[in-house]
DNA sequence: TCCAGATAAATGCAAACGCATATATCTGGG
DNA sequence: CCCAGATATATGCGTTTGCATTTATCTGGA
């Protein structure tokens, strides 16, 4: 028994997926998103951020989806226009996705409106010097786990598997 | 236009989300999950920790889902026994939940692993005091759930003018 | 060269989800 | 007391998801 820090770790956690349900019900319930999901727009806005075409397994490591649902979540894009899936000319097996004009403005459209509302409700909620610890510690927490190993052991996650 | 808090903000939602991501898939590929998905979980979590039975409305706030999804996801829990529909007495149109005995075991039981698991991941990537901040820095992002203002008119926007 | 095993993406299918709506109950004004 | 509107939850239905598996391609060792 060792309460103490994993204690801290546990309400740590449980204080990110409040905020981050909180967050994401406060931006569902906005008014910018026509027809296009939540889901679908981190697709875009992924693809967007990107400069070369990604692969579906690396777009698959951004999206919390399972590779059969963004596969198909994929098709439905291309099939509305939104981008493209081109043969990859280095890997047969491999699928290079690439926004279309279409889909890079409507992208565009909604990110616009949606990054206000992103300002606004964090810019509300913490000041500049907040925001800034909350996204180095952020940064930190989506890094590849630490091989940092410390007295607390509990380190070992793909030993399983 | 003001390009600066509004970059801020949103980049450290963007960090906010990967950390999100990333530890859910981390969490998820744990073998400790059997037949209880991760909504169900944090389904059984939240009744386990209010004391006093919680209504589908407030469980809702904590779960983000959809009510009919909500509703459902309730009925396959009470279904296998895992939690029970009461009646409210004092709202005929309520329901109150409460975890069966079983119920409370099989969160037990999934809960001491998965929290050891949080903790190995957290404090694997964080310092005490990052913990500490982030905790902070999360509560304040979901206490206030945008409606402290409502008699201000607009929740966010106005925070422009 | 060949092939067993690994990797990337797609597909069949049942389960689960969200939207719209229905049902049941509560509340307050007249 | 009654009823219009609000609130809490449930249900119908089409869409989307995840799991298991398949298909196609790549890789390295014999």
């Amino acid at each position: 028994m060792m309460p103490g820090p994993g204690v801290l770790a546990n309400k740590t956690w449980e204080a990110l997926l409040s905020a981050h349900a909180a967050l994401m019900k406060q931006f569902a319930a906005e008014d910018i998103w026509g027809d296009i999901s939540m889901r679908e727009y981190d697709v875009l806005y992924t693809l967007s951020k990107g400069r070369a075409p990604l692969r579906m397994s690396e777009l698959n490591r951004h999206v919390l989806l399972s590779q059969p649902a963004l596969s198909r979540l994929v098709d439905r894009l291309a099939e509305r226009g939104l981008l493209q899936r081109q043969p990859d000319p280095a890997d047969g097996r491999s699928v290079r996705l690439a926004l279309t004009e279409a889909g890079r403005a409507r992208q565009r459209q909604i990110g616009r409106q949606h990054a206000r509302h992103v300002a606004g409700a964090l810019n509300a909620r913490l000041d500049p010097g907040e925001l800034r610890q909350l996204e180095t510690i952020c940064l930190k927490l989506s890094c590849p786990p630490a091989a940092a190993d410390a007295a607390t052991g509990n380190t070992k996650e793909d030993m399983h598997r």
